[in-house]
RNA sequence: GCCCCCAUCGUCUAGUGGCCUAGGACGCCGCCCUUUCAAGGCGGUAGCACGGGUUCGAAUCCCGUUGGGGGUACCA
């Protein structure tokens, strides 16, 4: 049995897309689990469109999945250059043997001709190109020519049907005469994606042509295009077809490059975990088994196969995705999170790129503190940020407008009284003063206790446990961010009505909370 | 218009003729746990588009209808 040979081939156009990402998934899995090549090709045939910033997102976005390839780009393989502008020799050799074997003639038809044709034959002028030129005179083609007309170079199509066995699909065919000549080069004698694709196909070997559901349509071409090669020579076989469905959105729509939910470098900016971003792609239009949705790459590579793929197109659920990416984070060993977490820190500006011994000390240490209430990096990373903000330190306005009323100056002075009591500054003893102090002699409900403490400390509602993160922050810094906290309750109390915290003032920075400075140490 | 594809809870799916009074996950709702928020545990909500066949038996096979989607470029 041959070696099965896959391959992934973008155009650099725009920035990475979702849907590009599972086709490529799908196709690196393939290959994976068969133990073949994986070959990365880029399809940049239209100058007009392409761009070399999209090129090196493209190979970016593959690198940060892990979806590493055998031959292509930047490691190049025997079947080299990988970038289609680079094979422009190959093309032209390609064209000329086609033209000598009277598979691809010349057409002068503008479009507006053929649709004039179609109207005054009575049928739909939509109805595409109608091979008008195919048996067109030299003498014909010698009166265009004076025109100044130059060509296109149409392949044509043979008089039956075609049909293939889809690998996720079965059985489809197209009836003959349903497909039109198509052009395979430009006037100019540049080629189109048409001929370049099916012959690199050809040329490198290519043994499963995986690709979206919206290709299908030009199966039957790449069929036709692939006998004449083999009549020529340059192709053994036609490789094995499979389209996966499309990815849509909420309308059901085909996802736009457009829709910010599809640019796959935001979610590397959010945060997401690679495998957690190819799991759930996974399971858009597969499944591992019946009861479980969560697994890991080698799993996925270990289980996949086209067959199982379905053939409806799924919709995409960024709260779906928000799940998986939370269940791969808590499945992360300690360790491993916070060597994640360490460049998103230094990115927000937290941590420097050379942290101190101290910080990566707080770090391993908070890091299992916040790994199982975070959804993503960067969320996690926003809940270690009273650790290090130091002076900067500010609280969550909605936060503090919740919590800091009501009985929250008797709780913090309660607070600050007890935790100054205490001898040693741990976990346990601030739980013990704490608990004690609030909640059994004032009788407060701890709810109503906590919420008030954490804000002051933390900045937010949402914080890793409250005990440890003080620990953390050491007493003094405690101290201090209680005794601001109890500052602005004052202020808020004295001057304004609790309503106006609420507010949307646009005088003020949204967000946060002015408090008066202290020093962290940290 | 024409060609092709698709159709199980709101969403992603399991299901390949009897194991299905249709299973799981996300979401949502409730309860438990609880120092907030999560997480976790428990429970609940909700689906085979419709109509004909075939068969002892159909979510599963066939035909049709309806509905969706893709394609129909000198873009990929």
């Amino acid at each position: 049995m041959t070696e099965v040979r896959t391959r992934f081939c973008p155009s650099p156009t725009g920035t990475p897309h979702v849907g590009l990402v599972r086709t490529c998934l799908f196709s690196w899995a393939y290959a994976r689990h068969h133990g073949g090549k994986f070959v990365f090709r880029i399809e940049d045939t239209d100058a007009a469109r392409d761009s070399e910033e999209s090129y090196r997102q493209l190979v970016e976005a593959l690198s940060w999945l892990g979806m590493e390839w055998d031959e292509g780009p930047e490691v190049g393989g025997p079947h080299g250059p990988y970038r289609q502008s680079e094979r422009r020799g190959v093309y032209a050799d390609v064209i000329a043997r086609l033209v000598d074997g009277g598979h691809v003639y010349e057409a002068f038809s503008t479009a507006e001709e053929v649709e004039a044709r179609h109207r005054a034959a009575g049928r739909d002028p939509k109805l595409g190109y109608d091979n008008f030129d195919r048996e067109l005179t030299e003498q014909q083609k010698a009166a265009y020519r004076a025109e100044g007309r130059v060509p296109v170079l149409r392949l044509r199509m043979p008089d039956s049907e075609i049909g293939f066995v889809d690998g996720v699909r079965g059985k489809i065919t197209y009836p003959a005469g349903s497909v039109p000549d198509f052009v395979i080069a430009r006037g100019d004698g540049s080629p189109l994606y048409t001929l370049t694709n099916p012959v690199d196909d050809a040329l490198m070997r290519i043994t499963h042509v995986i690709r979206g559901d919206d290709l299908m349509a030009s199966t039957p071409r790449q069929i036709a295009l692939y006998w004449a090669l083999m009549e020529i020579g340059l192709a053994h076989r036609v490789p094995e077809f499979a389209h996966p469905p499309l990815i849509v959105d909420e309308r059901g729509k085909k996802m736009s490059k457009r829709d910010p939910r599809s640019n796959l470098l935001l979610y590397r900016e959010n945060g997401y975990l690679p495998e957690a971003l190819l799991n759930y792609v996974a399971t858009l239009g597969w499944a591992i088994s019946a009861d479980r949705d969560v697994f890991s790459v080698s799993e996925f590579i270990e289980a996949f196969d086209l067959s199982d793929v379905n053939s409806n197109p799924a919709r995409f659920d960024e709260k779906k995705l928000d799940a998986i990416n939370a269940a791969h984070i808590r499945q992360l060993p300690p360790e491993v999170l916070a060597k994640r977490l360490l460049p998103v820190l230094q990115r927000m500006g937290l941590l420097p790129s050379e942290p101190s011994e101290e910080q990566l000390r707080i770090l391993s240490l908070a890091t299992p503190l916040v790994a199982e209430r975070t959804g993503t990096l960067v969320q996690g990373a926003e809940m270690l940020r009273f650790l290090y903000v130091g002076d900067a330190f500010t609280m969550d306005e909605a936060s503090a407008a919740k919590t800091l009323k009501g009985d929250a100056a008797q709780v913090l002075d309660a607070a600050v009284e007890a935790l100054s009591e205490i001898p040693e500054w741990t976990t346990e003893a601030i739980e013990a003063a704490l608990k004690g102090r609030l909640v059994d002699e004032l009788g407060i409900k701890p709810r109503k206790a906590f919420a008030p403490v954490r804000v002051a400390v933390s900045g937010k509602t949402v914080s890793p446990p409250l005990y440890e993160s003080m620990e953390l922050l050491g007493r003094d810094v405690s101290l201090a961010r209680l005794r601001a906290a109890r500052a602005v309750t004052v202020s808020l109390e004295a001057v304004f009505e609790p309503a106006v915290l609420l507010r949307d003032d646009r005088s003020a920075p949204r967000g946060v909370v002015e408090g008066p400075a202290y020093n962290t140490g940290t």
